[in-house]
RNA sequence: GGGGGCGUAGCUCAAUCGGUUAGAGUGCCGGCCUGUCACGCCGGAGGUUACGGGUUCGAUUCCCGCCGCCCUCGCCA
């Protein structure tokens, strides 16, 4: 099979040449004695011409070709006529004038239609994915993906990192998602778990002395699907030895600023339309935030900065002497009080949808959400009258509002519910307001996240991240921990306040961690781990896992950072994400190229599927039916 | 696990209040056409209305169940 050229790739400049290429017949036009086909490969489309006054062999044998059909075409490239010249097509310029045509095979007539606009319910595209996978929009995303891939591993090796593939079969872990298990044959009544992620064993790496690791990994979980999740999915996972956090992320920016130029920079997504295409170069360093800063500014702790202007004011303290009982009641309760600024929205929500922002509030658990106009120097709706003057322009005051703007407020006793709902407000105003252009990318690092979540009800601390992240004020964590060991006499915090700690105290420390967020996407989160045995056990006290628990749990991990185990760190980025993103597509089913429906089907092969019973006899393995 | 939406020709969708032979566009098959490129024109085939049950003289339509897909809350680093 001779193949010169792909058919795409023809251009002017190949007028004259001799060439064969190879493709499937996208579309036939016949017009009595010519006959046109476009034949089309992962390059592109090129139009195959035949005449029967010339050649009614080869005229013949292209009248025969259907739609799909496999063929092999070689010929002399010829510039078209300037009247017959296609600009939508980049091999426009050109036509090949067949000598031999030849049927490579048959097609049956595929389910969907291989077109770019192709516009079909979704279960058809998943259970004829290979058809599916024909269309340009997809093939050009998987080469994206593939770029992308490579820049990161070209960017990784320059760095001195060595790539290393970590197991599948991995094992249980009791804590986060729901593990896909694996029945072992040798051992009946076992089973390995596949890995959520690599974390274990990119810290053992850096224990062996590997120094610079990474790795494309494969990571599972079995939780139910959204539209940007899968079951299986895939991480760029990364881990080095002796260093700061600064160092992390200094090398992760370049990661990233390098595959985004490189898909800018690569002619073949030119014209994909792509997000990314018309993005232009990122700005290094990335803008950092404080996770107290987002948290106060945006209630989220992943800030889709496109909208930074969109701020959240805090009213809480101006709510707990206000005369409206609902908001006082729930400042004064320890609760939040919390409103946004809607610049010139006062007449942009119908009352129609001023009830469904409200009745979304409710959804969150709000008691509702207030809403108000601003008129000239005062406020006007349902509850202004509840407002005496002074109250009113306090509240202007502290929101900065200005006439024309609408003020949604929301109160309640748990600030959760709070941040719930003004995050979910900021992104349908900031929608209203147009300012979520795909093609704007807005990084953003969110660091000095908290190092302990306290959980009321249980009365005990748990790591934010997960317990291995390095605590930033190390020697106030170790003298708590200390002070926690005292006595055994009541909670971890309990015991704290009796040696002088405040829980604010507990809950200002800070961890080593760090969320690189796009558009209000976390897209790449790691940390600083804990080197040393001492240090982590510190940590276990204070969130309450015992030395046998430890021992049980990560018990390899204590004895690998035993035995020497450097300062160390690491990242890993969401592949499928962030190519949702760059690319602009609406589904994570979109970024991959075999996917499963979102109850985690493969529609095309058909699993899960049941097994031979002698093989679950094997297994000892016996199915037990739904109650 | 909860809530919602959808399922009619290969595909995208119609079908009045429950009423005649379930239509259109596109695709497919065949014919005509010497410059088309979403070619055009003519003709044709193609339906267990997802599946199962119920109400009714009569069900694509109403009710119940079930399966599948999608969204969402829970869940998920």
């Amino acid at each position: 099979m001779t193949r010169t050229h792909r058919c795409g790739e023809l251009r002017r400049e190949h007028a004259g040449q001799n060439v064969t290429v190879c493709g499937w017949v996208d579309t036939k036009r016949e017009m009595g004695a010519l006959v046109f086909i476009d034949l089309r490969d992962i390059a592109g489309k090129v139009q195959l011409a035949f005449d029967i006054e010339k050649d009614p062999a080869n005229h013949a044998a292209a009248k025969s070709m259907h739609g799909e059909y496999v063929a092999l075409a070689s010929g002399v490239v010829r510039l078209r006529d300037p009247k017959n010249v296609n600009p939508r097509l980049a091999t426009g310029d050109i036509e090949i004038a067949v000598s031999r045509l030849e049927l490579l095979n048959t097609a049956k007539t595929p389910a969907i239609e291989v077109r770019d606009d192709l516009k079909c319910d979704p279960e058809l595209r998943l259970k004829h994915r290979f058809i599916d996978l024909r269309r340009q929009p997809m093939q050009r995303m998987l080469q994206g993906r593939a770029a992308m891939i490579r820049s990161m591993r070209a960017s990784l090796d320059a760095q001195g990192f060595t790539e290393i593939e970590t197991p599948i079969l991995y094992k249980r872990t009791p804590e986060g998602a729901r593990d896909f298990i694996v029945p072992s044959r040798a051992y009946p009544g076992q089973f390995y778990a596949l890995p959520q992620s690599p974390q274990l064993f990119k810290q053992l790496c850096m224990v062996a002395g590997l120094d610079r690791y990474y790795q494309i990994a494969r990571c599972f979980r079995d939780e139910d699907k959204r539209a940007d999740r899968q079951p299986e999915f895939s991480q760029l996972d990364i881990e080095m030895s002796f260093v700061e956090r600064e160092d992390v992320i200094a090398l992760l920016e370049g990661v990233v600023r390098n595959f985004m130029r490189d898909l800018q920079q690569d002619v073949r997504f030119a014209h994909t339309g792509w997000p990314v295409v018309k993005a232009g170069e990122i700005k290094t360093p990335i803008e950092r935030m404080t996770y107290e800063t987002a948290m106060r500014d945006y209630s989220i702790d992943r800030p889709d900065l496109r909208s930074r202007e969109l701020k959240l004011t805090e009213l809480t303290d101006w709510a707990k002497t206000c005369s409206f009982n609902a908001f006082k009641q729930a400042a004064a309760g320890g609760g939040m009080v919390k409103a946004l600024r809607c610049p010139g929205m006062a007449e942009a929500f119908s009352r129609g949808q001023i009830g469904n922002l409200e009745r979304d509030a409710k959804g969150m658990g709000a008691g509702g959400l207030a809403s108000l106009k601003v008129l000239d120097g005062k406020l006007d709706g349902a509850i202004a009258k509840f407002f005496p003057e002074a109250e009113q322009q306090s509240l202007l005051a502290a929101c900065k509002a200005q006439p024309g703007d609408l003020l949604l407020i929301c109160a309640h006793a748990k600030e959760k519910v709070v941040h719930a709902v003004m995050h979910h407000m900021r992104t349908l105003v900031a929608e209203k307001l147009g300012l979520l252009d795909p093609a704007k990318f807005a990084l953003v690092w969110v660091i000095d996240f908290p190092l302990f979540e306290f959980k009321e009800e249980e009365e005990k601390l748990y790591a934010s991240h997960h317990p291995f992240t390095l605590p930033q004020d190390l020697d106030l964590v170790r003298n708590m921990a200390q002070a926690a060991r005292r006595s055994s006499e009541g909670s971890v915090i309990a015991r704290l306040k009796a040696a002088g700690y405040s829980l604010e105290q507990v809950l200002g420390l800070r961890n080593n961690q760090y969320d690189l967020v796009l558009n209000g996407v976390e897209i790449a989160g790691g940390s600083i781990r804990m080197h040393r045995t001492d240090w982590q056990q510190d940590v276990f006290e204070l969130v309450g896992i015992t030395k046998e628990e430890a021992e049980k749990k990560f018990g390899f991990l204590m004895n690998a950072l035993a035995h020497g185990a450097p300062p160390h760190g690491g990242i890993a980025m969401g592949l499928d994400r962030m190519l949702m993103l760059l690319m602009g597509l609406d589904t994570i089913q979109d970024a991959m190229a075999f996917p499963k429906s979102a109850t985690g089907r493969d529609l095309m092969i058909d699993t899960p599927n049941e097994v031979e019973k002698k093989l679950l006899d094997e297994l000892g393995i016996q199915f037990k039916p739904a109650p």
